[in-house]
DNA sequence: CGTGGTTTTGATCATAATCAACGTCTGTGG
DNA sequence: CCACAGACGTTGATTATGATCAAAACCACG
């Protein structure tokens, strides 16, 4: 492999130093903390572009955090029907219903080269006596997982396409800027099927939905090149604001 | 109030005795194990049919479990929109996102009356080191919620109204026969309002698939009162039988 | 009783799905 | 580096499904 040639990013990074530290762990760990949190991760692994993230690490159960990249997370059916469930990208942990997930086949595929912190739980009971807040930052990261599927479920049952269309660019602009970077200029990591399975749609209807933003001035795109030019009128699309 | 009167179900009920024990807690617990979860339940309270459950007792985070009764979870939003995110019945965890639930404003109302015991997670935290596989109970508490909607996500986002229709029956099939209830006759509990809602459908629509599935001898429908006939052309509506 | 919520059914309409064709990227292998 | 195959993306024409509008019957509860 090409491990040590290509690496674009260092996996020997610890925790207590990671830029992602707010993100992943609760607030305010004073430094004896901070050094315990460091023996969370197990291992730091890279998922290449395309290809499925292996859970079920030696059967124990564990939170994985994404590093870097995007993924997506997708249910299959029996009779070969997929539906997206969701985008995920840096600092998001992934996989929280693994438990039963072989059952009902929910794949966590990267749709750029990325990399993901593993956390066995049993690491996180281990040192959750000492930790303060810990076992409730990881309830919190559970509440954070249904509340997103909860939105998910709300323009899946009740909005039509213009508005889970516009819906899905601001999410997806508000979580780029979270993240430090432009809410305005987003490139997408998806595909239009991916788009188009996630919200409900058929890609030609995410196709016509945006050639109508694009119409009506408040978006630019070029092939994944997005970039949102009336956030305002895109706003006023979309139905919930804090959903 | 009425609670002494009334009262149909006796919320003086210690876990270890709880008929629903295997259901709200980890399997093949010690006798020590079972007396002391036996201090995690802090109050049973009812909730009258139509009303909200009270979260936020006091500031502490806990978990909600139904003991008898019915609920449905609520998603609202600003411009007035509902989403019925869910039904519930005994032995079901509650409001697990509820941390959050302030600003997203999920509610959980009683579709009749219920009773449900509060489980502080400080509770949970004290004696989980002291009783075996308490912290992976909770997290698959989540998982499970995680999960459920996972598949709810699944037919709102890739399938028609007959499948909705179709999966919904059958999972009310199967969710009552996991408690002892005939899995043919159905009393439905929730409105069509509420069960359209639920599908991502108009009430309209689900009285007319219904209407359908009578005249094709899926089912027998008397108001609320719902008798599987043919439950294996029900299933091959379905599209997934293991979501 | 009677009022308001629920349920059903009918007629019509609108939205997004489907079917189809074509253009365009992208990554692979020669 | 180019050519090519296959996935991706766009647009048009038509259709089907479920939404909408409307009305009536029914039940439930005070």
């Amino acid at each position: 492999m090409d491990m040590k040639i290509k690496a674009p990013y260092d996996l020997d990074v610890s925790c207590s130093k990671c830029s992602l530290l707010n993100k992943c762990m609760p607030a305010g760990l004073n430094s004896t903390e901070l050094t315990r949190i460091d023996s969370l991760v197990s291992q730091r692994i890279r998922v290449k572009r395309g290809s499925d993230l292996q859970r079920f690490n030696n059967g124990q159960q564990s939170l994985n955090i994404i590093r870097t990249g995007y993924f997506k997370t997708v249910l299959s059916t029996n009779d070969g029907r997929d539906q997206v469930l969701g985008f995920h990208m840096s600092g998001d942990s992934i996989g929280l219903a693994g438990e039963l997930s072989e059952l009902h086949s929910c794949r966590v595929t990267a749709l750029e080269d990325s990399t993901v912190c593993i956390v066995p739980f049993a690491h996180v009971e281990a040192i959750a006596n000492s930790v303060n807040g810990l076992h409730s930052h990881i309830r919190h990261l559970f509440s954070l997982e249904i509340n997103r599927e909860n939105s998910v479920m709300l323009f899946l049952g009740s909005m039509n396409s213009q508005e889970r269309v516009a819906t899905f660019l601001l999410k997806l602009s508000s979580s780029h800027e979270e993240r430090g970077f432009s809410p305005i200029d987003l490139n997408l990591k998806m595909s239009r099927y991916d788009i188009a399975s996630y919200l409900g749609l058929k890609h030609e209807t995410v196709s016509r939905t945006l050639a109508r933003f694009i119409k009506s001035k408040l978006i630019n795109l070029n092939l994944r090149e997005l970039k949102i030019i009336n956030l305002v009128a895109l706003n006023s699309l979309a139905v919930d604001k804090n959903n």
